[in-house]
RNA sequence: GCCGAUGUAGCUCAAUAGGCAGAGCAUCCGCCUUGUAAGCGGACGGUUGUCGGUUCGAGUCCGACCGUCGGCUCCA
């Protein structure tokens, strides 16, 4: 999957870092970049705008030359992107890989060209007529006039209309571009592929054309970038999920939901038992609910005001309808009303691993990232108003240590407010956002507000976190909720003798234990740190008379509950160390006539090396502390 | 859902221009008894995603549907 590339994250206001770069970018290599400009010098940060004047220019030779092929194509917007540039056609017909073939071919023609960029301040009628049978520019000039926004809908102080030109071409534009198109490097830059988009991102509006193309400042870096490409594409989990037998999903089961194969499924019961584990000291508690529940439920939640396009159909039951539970959170509040509650017992944590089931339209399911059938690391924490500062921040901290237990060491954090469609007054929606923002604040988490992304029933805090290749997943979420106990009424008895209304907060850490999965398998690209690897020990025997040996150090590790298998194959060991290293099994133990005589394991790692020799009982000690430590090897 | 691409053996991929559907790996059976990333031989394996159309003849051309992939939108 490609890196998280979206307009909205342009949109979106950063609140801590002091610097802003002048170029749109987006989540995660806003931090390298911030990080980078704080303790750095401006070279850095000249290297940055040179970037983006080249990749934005690159855009504009790329429309030239489109409209070169295609002089009745329509031209939308075209911006830099944090690996390069695209442009939104509309054409007469769809691109072929050939067509982007000359488009390239042609660009570099262009910018051997030397042709200058010429901006110029236009008046609005000046900019009607330059653009009179471009209706995309045409809109685009009436929001800079209205609204006083640019042509990537932001504010601007004082709307100008300015444009651009090289060669041929004229484009809207506020810029900044390249003096002449002989500043950029012809040999750093690559069209990629074609995709639809939907003009301003709408899906009610027309679907364009979008050309992706990646740019550098020299060949060198965009090579360094196409290996990553295709270090990406290495490590997909889809790829990985067949080649090491983890899960598989299944046209006959049906899209978006996940067959998880003993390996996997090994993967995921370390995963939950360690999880499970933490949360018991955390002061949770374990919980079961159905995966079904009465239509009362979900009216009463507002699930079916507010995310009914999520759920699926409802189900008849004796003439009552039941709906597939989307979340867990009605369940749990019904355990926590299922008699008096005093404050006493607050705060009360019910820790579910429950499977949710959500409907997602048909094109966006990917692997285990984007599924219809998912489990949550789920919990509901409900406590008294005074006590959620509190259970916020320990909610935040050990989301932070679950996830750097799994080798994630840098996070993001996104503050999402009141959405369009949401229960409960403003004031308290206001009130429930500043204390999640004071609780981030407390944690010292830089964050971006992500204006509207709330639920429902709350404000939310989303914690990212970047894996081996620098990309961010979302994986944790912690939502503040004084809706659902109103809508439940929900109470305690309160040292006053009265009824109180409880505060509710709803986290998943790990999200869901699909997407996670996903996220593990690409970060460790398959090679599984040793306490969470399917198979942590291959023996391997030279020959067949080694067998027995084989099997007795087996043994021997299966009984301190090691994960060995024996390859008693008659094939050579070459083979057998073959196929284990295929497997990206930690440990190859290879035993022959030597070591057999000698009573040691000749032990090769997977990343190639040999360790010293060993005897099983310091083998077993070695990799018993490996495991402890959650290392690699 | 939308735009585009795509679908051949369990997997990865071939099949000149519409003319008998093939290879490697995997699997199974033998032989080999092996020293740190593939030993050798043989066998098995297909209604070319599904349905319909064009044609003397369709893996190949056309249409619909299903799935997958790249995006858009949306999201754990």
């Amino acid at each position: 999957m490609r890196a998280n590339i979206s307009t909205s994250d342009i949109r979106r206001k950063w609140v801590e870092p002091r610097e802003i770069t002048p170029r749109p970018m987006m989540g995660g290599e806003f931090f390298i970049a911030a990080r980078r400009l704080r303790m750095a010098k401006l070279s850095k940060k000249e290297k940055e705008e040179k970037l983006y004047r080249i990749r934005h220019s690159l855009a504009h030779i790329m429309a030239e030359a489109v409209l070169e092929i295609f002089p009745e194509g329509k031209i939308a917007i075209g911006p830099p992107i944090d690996t390069g540039f695209y442009y939104d056609f509309d054409l007469p017909r769809p691109l072929t890989p050939e067509d982007l073939e000359k488009i390239e071919k042609r660009m570099r023609q262009i910018i051997a060209g030397r042709h200058k960029f010429v901006r110029r301040e236009v008046t609005p009628e000046a900019a009607r007529e330059l653009f009179h049978d471009q209706p995309y520019k045409l809109e685009l000039i009436d929001d800079i006039i209205k609204h006083g926004t640019d042509e990537y809908g932001e504010v601007t102080d004082k709307p100008v209309l300015s444009t651009y030109r090289q060669d041929t071409f004229e484009d809207l534009c506020r810029g900044p571009h390249v003096e002449h198109t002989g500043q950029i490097p012809a040999d750093a830059f690559k069209l990629l592929n074609t995709a639809g988009a939907y003009w301003r991102g709408d899906e009610h509006r027309p679907m364009l054309q979008r050309i992706y193309g990646t740019a550098w400042l020299n060949k060198k870096e965009l090579q360094t970038h196409l290996k990553w490409l295709e270090e990406v594409k290495q490590r997909d989990h889809r790829r990985l999920g067949k080649e090491l037998d983890l899960f598989s999903t299944n046209p006959q089961l049906g899209g978006g939901l996940v067959l998880w194969h003993p390996n996997g499924g090994h993967v995921r019961k370390v995963v939950e038992d360690f999880c499970r584990e933490e949360h018991e000291k955390g002061g949770y508690e374990f919980v079961y609910t159905p995966h079904i529940g009465r239509a009362w439920l979900w009216e009463t939640s507002g699930h079916l005001d507010f995310y009914r396009e999520s759920m699926y159909s409802p189900l008849d039951i004796d003439g009552q309808e039941y709906y597939i539970k989307p979340m867990n959170c009605p369940f749990h509040i019904l355990i926590y009303k299922s008699r008096r509650r005093s404050y006493r017992e607050l705060p009360m944590r019910y820790a579910e691993w429950g499977t949710v089931y959500r409907y997602e339209r048909g094109g966006v399911l990917h692997g285990l990232m984007r599924v219809r059938g998912f489990t949550q690391d789920d919990a509901h924490i409900f406590c008294r108003p005074d006590q959620m500062p509190d259970e916020i921040d320990k909610v935040l901290q050990f989301s932070l240590f679950i996830l750097r237990s799994f080798g994630f060491e840098e996070f993001e954090a996104y503050l999402s407010t009141r959405p369009e469609k949401a229960v409960g007054e403003v004031s308290r929606w206001r009130d429930a956002e500043a204390a999640l923002e004071a609780s981030l604040r407390r944690a010292e988490i830089p964050y971006k507000i992500d204006a509207g992304g709330g639920a429902f029933y709350g404000p939310k805090i989303d914690l990212k976190i970047k894996d081996a290749l620098g990309r961010s997943w979302q994986l944790s979420t912690i939502q503040f909720d004084f809706n659902l106990p109103e809508r439940f009424d929900m109470t305690y008895i309160g040292e006053d003798g009265r009824e109180h209304r409880p505060y509710m907060i709803h986290r998943a850490l790990l999200g869901s234990m699909e997407r996670f999965f996903g996220v593990l398998i690409e970060h460790y690209g398959g090679a599984f740190p040793v306490w969470l690897a399917p198979l942590q020990v291959k023996v391997i025997p030279i020959a067949d008379r080694h067998n027995d040996a084989a099997w007795k150090l087996a043994d021997k590790l299966k009984a301190a509950r090691l994960r060995v298998e024996v390859d008693d194959r008659s094939d050579r060991m070459n083979a057998k160390i073959r196929d284990a290293q295929m497997q990206k099994i930690p440990y190859m133990v290879v035993l022959g006539d030597r070591e057999v005589e000698n009573g040691t394991l000749s032990i090769r790692l997977r990343d190639g090396s040999q360790k010293e020799e060993l005897t099983a009982d310091e083998f077993l000690a070695y990799v018993q502390s490996v495991i402890e430590s959650k290392a690699l090897l």
